[in-house]
Order: C-alpha cells, then structure tokens, then sequence
RNA sequence: GCCCGCGUAGCUCAGUGGAUAGAGCGUCUGCCUCCGGAGCAGAAGGUCGAAGGUUCGAUUCCUUUCGCGGGCACCA
C-alpha cells in the first residue's frame, strides 16, 4: 500500500466516523491532502498522521479525543494492524507485512516511472541558468549552476512538467569587445590592456584563431579588430558546449542576445511594455516605472544617447519567453545578483503578467574553495580560475554534481578540493552508487544461480509474497521506498532537488542495513525459498528507486565499481 | 545607510509548525569460513547565535539584536 492509498482509506475512516455522528464536521472540514508520514522514530509505527490535530479544533474537540473517535475507524481499514495514539494526537499506523510488501511489486512493474507525478502536468517552464559570458572557460561558480539547474529541470519534468534548459549567451557589449581586444593583442604579441583578460587561455585562443584563419592579421582595423572578436568568441561557445556536454547537462536552447536585437524582439517587447502603460521618457531617457511594483527605483531602458541598457535585453528577453508560450520563467543567479529579484519581478509585472505565477527567481549562495586549507580566490580575468573542466578532470562528473547538488543552493558552500580529490570515500555519491553496484551484484549472483531471470522486467509477480519480508529492517526499507513520490513532489514543487539526494542517502542507508541482517541468497546447498525470492524483489525495488533517483540528478548508477 | 542570504555536534552540513533535533567526517568499542567490509552494530559529542512574540506546539513563522558573506550604476 502507497502512503497516498493510506491517505485515501483515512479519508474514508474520517467521513464514516462523521456519518455515524461521532464527529461533528462538515465535508469541506476535511483538508484536501491528508498528510500520511514516515515518523521519524519507527518504533512508532509505519506511518503517522496529524489529522486528529487538524480536525480537533474544527470538531471542538482537543486533538487526543478526536483520535481517540477515529481509532476504531481506523483499525478497520484494509492492511492496518494497530493504531497507535501517540504524544499530542498524532495517530501511528502499522500496516502488516503483506500489505506493506505490496510495493515492491508496484515499484518493479512501474520501473523508471516510478516516482513520477503528474502535479506539474501541462505546464511549461522555462529554466535559464549559468549564462556566463562568453569570455572564457566556465569556472567552479558556474559549475553549481550546472549541476542544480539541469537537475532542477529534470525533476519539473519528473512531476509532469515541459522543461526547457536555456542558456543566455551575452553576445554584445563591451565586455565582448574587451575579450575580443585581448585576444587580438596576444595574437600580435601586443600586451593585453590592464581591464582586458589576461588567462592562460587567451593566447591559447588566439593561436587557434589564427590557425583557422592566418590571413585574419592582415586585415585592416577595425575589420580585424572584429574578426577576432567573432572568431575568438565562436570557438569559445563551442568549448562551453562541450564542456557542458560532457558534465552531462545539456541545453535546449543557446539564446544569443545579440539576436534579440536583430529580431525585433526588443521592439515586441517595448510594444508589450508600452501598451500596459509602464514605460516614460525623462531627461531624455526611456525608462520602466518598476516602483509600481515593489522595486526601489525606475529603471532605464534607453539611455539619453540613445543606447540600449542591458535592463532593456531583459526585459525583452523576458517577454519573448513569454511569447515562446513558457507559463513560468525560472532564473538560476548568483547571489551577487540578488539586487536583481525585485526588477526582473517588475519586468513581469509590468507586461502584465503575475510575478508570482510567471517568474521565479532563485538566488543560490556563491561556492567557496578551499585548497590546501586556504580559500581558492578566483578571478577571471586574472586567470586565477578553477574551471569546471578541471573539477571534473579532478573528480569525475559524478562526484562534482552530485557534491554540487546534494546542499540547498541558499546556503554557501565550501568545498575542499584536497578532500574531494584525495579521499573520494568521503564523497557521499560512491556511498549511494555502492548500494546500487551492490544490489545489482546480488541479482546477477541470483540469475546466475537460477533462481530469478537477469532483468526485472521478466521477473514473474506470482513468486512473490510480501508477507515474507517481515522483518524490521525490511518494513523500514519498503516503508522508505513507499515515500519515493513524495520526496520527487516536493522536491519538484519547491524547486530542491538536494532532497532526492538526501533521500536516496537514506536509502542507501536503509538497504545496507537490512543487507547486513538479512541474507537474501540461500548458503551453500541450502534450498531456495519463497523468502529468498521475496527479498530479491525487495532488492530489485531498492535498486530501482536507487537508479530513478540517481537519474534525477544527472549521476550514473553502475552495475559494477 | 538600505536590501538579500547564512548562523544547528570538534569540522562540513541536513531538517516543508509536530513526538526524544539528525547525517557524514573525526574520536572510541565491536563485526569478514559464505550474497561486494566503498559495508554493518554501538558509544561519546547540542543553550538549534541571543532576546521577545504568535501557536495546543517554534530549529522552522514575526519583531528586535549580534556575528559572517554578498549586493546597491543612464556598468555589462
């Protein structure tokens, strides 16, 4: 039984104690969801509720003598065995072993979709993140991001949800231009200006800039000046691309910003602006009057001479998504862009739209490094840079996201390289991708030996008894299983996917446990039995939610390390 | 000055108003003749920064305050 099924029959114990008087209620007294949960010491049953304590107050009644009402109600319901009453009101319900074991069929015949809902169906949602210049090599701050916004994306589409990965390419301004003149400079053997970018990558670029195009130094300015700049930025993206393919995130969309400008989607948006009656011209500026909602001060759009502001591609931007037909608009910053929130808010209230619904903004902390004990400063344009890249040369692109998006990305995080690179032990991925490599390892030992088909798929539900797994540590597992779901729900629903990390740490956890007690293949020349081909389903399950889990992230589930 | 985030075990950190606040690392004690010991069982370790408030109930929500980090532009 699925903690939503229990939910259900508590529903019913609650209208049947209503129908026969006892409880004083009307329909809409009772909550919409009916919160059934692991509580946090098993020895207080499989499941707990806290509907008593919500209904109490509405029956007139203090919590304890409203559970006390529903008990019986409750003791009657299919698979429960006892009920508990418990501390304030809240009832613990055990259910029997068959009952529980349930769900390891469940879980194997619903394979990689176990898991899955539907609360975000329908929806499209477009997710932007990292969106770095485009200047140089993505570094350990972008990396989060990665990480974090892709498995975000993943997990919207776990709940049902249509997600779009796009990636904001700042094509235009002089941060380009800047990049583009360092580049030129090392190609010619000049020296590169103080506030141009001096990594050891630039004179990399050029040299490959020059191979591809040797006639490109012969140009005349500013012609070449450009060509550089193009060139220089092109073979850039391109190692964005690859580098990010290769931390297994990959984006829908690359959106150029310079296309905004050329498509007339900075215009479309100013018409959207305008027409909601947002936008005044003042001492010779265009400007978006977003203190009428929540933000400190009006914003220029168009400055006095006539150039656009980066605000203006924003707020374009913005619309044009909108317009692309996406409900939502998620952006991933950092925290040096919280000063950010209020405005792009604005924006969406400003074309209309409901910045509540449409847009959300999540700020995630900076990353902090420490190497050799001492915090790893970084500096693009000093070249004093951790790239993505080199993390993942250092630590593989398991280990890096799976460290990356196992902390809520509103607390800091410090991450100690020589930790991470000299004792991967500590890293809990390798604990998480054990179990699983482990459980695989018992069903090719059981396939081998005959007493179960290789895959799961061909496994035969009738060999399976549920009321064969009653021991403690298998109830604590199925019951852990059972809340698979729930934590992809919320995990989804509050935009976290650190949750489906800490979740299956707990798994892992849990398998390990009941692994060390109970012994699922036969000794010896012991014969096969009913309660070893149970626990294998029992295996299976684990291992299926292990690897769903592990995919929501990004992170692989191998079959053997 | 104003705004945002953080403050929980020695360290790094979980904890969507609920029960005795949890995990990993580190320290200490046990467990390999047999399914993967990258594992398991147990011990020690806490004024949840502080003070008020709301609530049947606060680590969680509100106010004040202290400490740390980050941000304020007709820059990009």
């Amino acid at each position: 039984m699925t903690p939503q099924e229990l939910a259900d029959h508590i529903r019913s114990a609650v209208m049947a104690a209503i129908s026969t008087g006892q409880l004083t209620l009307s329909q809409a007294d009772i909550p919409l969801e009916i919160v059934v949960e692991r509580p946090k010491n098993l020895d207080h049953g499989d499941w707990a509720t806290n509907i008593a304590m919500q209904l109490g107050k509405k029956a007139g009644l203090n919590p304890r003598a409203a559970a006390e009402i529903l008990q019986p109600f409750l003791a009657q319901l299919p698979g429960v065995v006892e009920v508990d009453i418990a501390g304030p009101g809240f009832i613990n319900l055990r259910l029997s072993a068959a009952s529980q074991g349930e769900l390891a069929l469940d879980i194997i015949a619903k394979g990689n979709a176990f898991g899955r809902g539907n609360k975000l169906a329908g929806k499209k949602i477009n997710v932007e993140f990292i969106s770095a210049n485009p200047t140089g090599p993505l570094h350990l701050g972008h990396t989060r991001w990665a990480a974090v916004g892709d498995a975000i994306a993943r997990v919207l589409e776990a709940e049902g949800a249509q997600s779009s990965r796009e990636f904001y390419v700042n094509d235009l301004g002089v941060q380009m231009d800047k990049f583009g003149a360092s580049v030129k400079a090392a190609a010619l053997g000049e020296t590169i200006a103080e506030d141009g970018y001096h990594g050891a990558y630039i004179p990399e670029l050029a040299e490959q800039v020059v191979l591809q195009n040797p006639e490109i130094v012969n140009l005349p300015e500013p012609e070449r000046t450009d060509a550089f700049r193009d060139a220089a930025y092109a073979l850039q993206l391109v190692d964005q691309k690859r580098v990010l393919d290769n931390f297994n995130t990959h984006f829908d969309v690359w959106y150029s910003e310079k296309s905004l400008h050329t498509s007339g989607a900075v215009e479309r948006g100013f018409e959207k602006l305008k027409s909601q009656g947002h936008m005044f011209i003042e001492g010779g500026a265009t400007w978006l009057r977003t203190s009428d909602f929540d933000d400190d001060k009006d914003r220029v759009l168009v400055k006095a001479d006539g150039a656009l502001t980066y605000f203006a591609s924003d707020t374009a931007y913005y619309v044009d998504k909108r317009n692309r037909g996406f409900d939502l608009c998620i952006y991933l910053l950092g925290a040096d862009h919280h000063g950010y929130v209020n405005r792009l808010r604005a924006v969406a209230a400003c074309a209309g739209d409901d910045p509540d619904e449409n847009i959300q903004i999540l700020i995630g902390q900076m990353v902090k490094m420490l190497k050799n004990g001492e915090e790893v400063r970084l500096s693009k344009r000093a070249g004093n840079i951790i790239t993505l890249e080199d993390l993942v040369d250092e630590v593989g692109v398991d280990a890096a996201r799976y460290s990356l998006i196992r902390y809520p990305v509103e607390s800091p995080l410090v991450l100690d390289l020589d930790l991470l690179v000299s004792s991967t032990n500590d890293n809990p991925v390798y604990y998480v991708q054990y179990a699983h490599a482990r459980i695989a390892s018992v069903i090719r030992n059981a396939a081998e030996l005959g007493l179960i088909p290789a895959n799961t798929s061909d496994w035969d539900p009738k060999t399976f008894d549920p009321a064969e797994l009653s021991d403690a540590r298998e109830g604590a597992l199925l019951g852990l299983l059972a809340d698979y779901p729930r934590v992809v729900a919320s995990a989804a629903e509050l935009r976290e996917p650190h949750r489906i990390a800490r979740y299956i740490e707990e798994v892992a956890t849990s398998y390990h446990s009941f692994y060390a007690s109970c012994r699922v293949l036969p000794q010896g020349d012991e014969p096969v039995t009913a309660r070893n081909i149970s626990r294998l389903w029992l295996c299976g399950a684990t291992c299926q939610v292990i690897f769903n889990g592990l995919e929501l992230l990004g992170v692989s589930a191998p079959e053997r390390m």
